[in-house]
RNA sequence: GUCCUCGUAGCUCAACUGGAUAGAGCGUUGGCCUCCGAAGCCAAAGGUUGCGCGUUCAAAUCGCGCCGAGGGCACCA
């Protein structure tokens, strides 16, 4: 919130868009925000600094800097200069309790948003991998919708192309009706569907995979049949629409677009084309603000192709935003374990979850970056799952609410005798929720978030460790100090369900 | 071969998208429970950010070239 307000007032001072920074600053002695607008007007007006601290060279980045600072002293900080051209702001206590005695309240934000995420192909039992893009698009909702988007959370079912006839085949092949082949899917569970047709077989593996995201706490409201799709012709509009547009070119038989086919010789459509209704179908069909697709990286290529292509339906790009997970690598012993559906070599979203647990399952995948080429210890996993961070943040939080079980508390709490550096941090911290949230809205990227909750516990600790709440000779310190645990235990909750991970008030 | 992504402490990962002295957890070493929850706290050790040029006042971050890892390059999905 405050730094919205500094870059509010920044803003003020140069023109139209201009690009400058200004953040969280690291180190304490820094303050608590800095900018470098200086820098930048300074390299604006030819004018550089001549030596890396700035103090050479009249005119420079550091005398800029000095002008802004008098300009922008203000009620709710304090201005600084610094280093080559920084200006450091110093947010005053004043202004951090009349924030923390307001209701926080982020901006409110109202697009229609498809998100997709998962869609795996009913051929098999959700993955490890699979959890990860489970995860984070459950919890990039929740995020988005905390802001006030309406989102729209998509399954995607593959239902109606060859991986369904290779699972059939490979249905027949376990039975020894049919010779095996490499591509078969080989898993334990083919042979449980000894006996079922293609689509009784999907049916039943759909079930299983719903059946697993439900356990997994990650929820869907629009399940998206291919099947239904080719019903409805939308296929056959794509193909009329873009050969309206004279793109597509015969050649042996089959349909191109530049060096992808679209149609093969046969007459089937490739799912490349199936990719491109599909997100027609959201975008212009269902005429979402925003379409948000989550892949896994072994898929990249392709979606990156339908980015691209779609420019040709009109489409304004900030519309469609394409979030690739990079893949999870199995290692036990130090040594890759290759993961394959068709092998019948994975490690199923299922048994991953009894192992560790929802709560620190859910933490360890949003933790990472999605560019993350993650290594995925399962027995170091299980060893570590006690030691696991999320118990960390969990325990702050149920400590939290012991405490408010014996602390009295008041409305009127008198919130100026919070003084102590360590509870400035932590008023600090709480407020910064906004920021974080923002960030997020803006880039997707999820694994802020529990990196904010972490710190957000260990500066609640810290507090805890330098100060009794509880002061039987000071009540009036005991009621502000209160207010503020309160305000804690309320940001950690809220955090914690936002990432879909429970907030106990004991443990 | 070519395109995409990644390479940061012994291990798993951050670094607010170009900012100031690169940070956490786990592991290691040494200290802490008459005290609102010790699933905790304090301290220490651990780094040429794969390597080399370049751009910049400023590079882990941008560009080029190597090296290494994962993935994509089918009328498979």
């Amino acid at each position: 919130m405050f730094r919205e307000a500094i870059r509010k007032e920044l803003n003020k001072i140069v023109s139209e868009g201009t690009v400058f920074s200004v953040e969280r600053s690291e180190n304490p002695e820094h303050g608590d925000y800095s900018s470098n607008i200086a820098l930048v007007l300074a390299k604006k007006m030819e004018n550089p600094p001549a030596s890396p601290d700035g103090t050479v060279g009249a005119g420079g980045p550091r005398k800029v800097a000095e002008d802004l600072k008098v300009r922008l002293q203000n009620k709710n900080w304090r201005a600084e200069t610094a280093g080559p051209g920084f200006l450091n702001f110093w947010i005053q206590k004043e202004a951090l309790l009349n924030a923390l005695g307001k209701k926080i309240s982020f901006k409110t934000l109202t697009k229609n948003i498809n998100l997709e995420f998962v869609s795996a192909n009913p051929t098999g039992p959700l993955t490890m991998a699979n959890g990860r893009g489970g995860f984070y698009g459950d919890a990039l909702a929740n995020i988005l919708e905390a802001v006030g988007h309406k989102v729209t959370r998509e399954y995607y079912i593959n239902d109606a192309g060859n991986q369904i006839h290779i699972l059939y085949e490979s249905i027949l092949a376990a039975e020894g009706k049919m010779p095996d082949k490499e591509e078969y899917y080989k898993g334990d569970y083919i042979k449980k569907l000894k006996g079922k047709s293609a689509q009784q077989a999907a049916a039943v593996l759909l079930k299983e995979i719903k059946l697993s995201l439900q356990k997994a706490g990650i929820k869907f409201d629009v399940w998206f049949s291919e099947a239904s799709m080719r019903k409805k012709g939308e296929l056959k509009e794509t193909l009329e629409f873009l050969n309206g547009k004279k793109i597509l070119k015969e050649k042996e038989g089959a349909l191109w677009w530049n060096e992808r086919v679209v149609v093969k010789s046969n007459g089937e459509p490739t799912y490349f084309l199936s990719d491109l209704a599909y997100h027609r179908n959201k975008l212009v069909k269902r005429r979402f603000d925003v379409v948000v697709t989550i892949v896994g990286a072994d898929h990249h290529a392709e979606i990156k192709q339908v980015e691209e292509k779609m420019k040709i339906f009109g489409i304004d790009q900030n519309r469609l935003k394409i979030i690739i997970m990079q893949l999870v690598r199995l290692v036990s012993q130090g040594k890759e374990v290759k993961m394959s559906k068709r092998a019948g070599e994975f490690v199923i979203l299922d048994d991953l979850i009894k192992t560790v647990g929802l709560d620190a399952a859910r933490w360890f995948f949003l933790e990472r970056s999605p560019d993350t080429h993650m290594d995925f210890d399962l027995d170091l996993a299980k060893e570590r799952s006690k030691k696991n961070p999320v118990y960390y943040v969990q325990y702050a939080h149920a400590r939290a609410c012991s405490i408010l079980k014996k602390a009295k508390q008041s409305r009127n709490a008198n919130l100026n005798l919070l003084a102590q550096p360590a509870e400035l941090n932590l008023i600090k911290k709480i407020l910064q929720l906004t920021e974080i949230i923002e960030d997020i809205t803006n880039d997707y990227q999820v694994h802020r978030l529990p990196r904010y909750a972490y710190e957000l516990a260990k500066i609640f600790t810290d507090f805890y460790e330098k100060h009794h709440v509880i002061d039987p000779e000071n009540q009036d310190l005991t009621f502000a100090r209160a207010t503020l645990v309160f305000a804690t235990q309320k940001t950690l909750k809220q955090v914690l369900g936002l990432m879909g991970i429970a907030a106990p008030e004991k443990m």
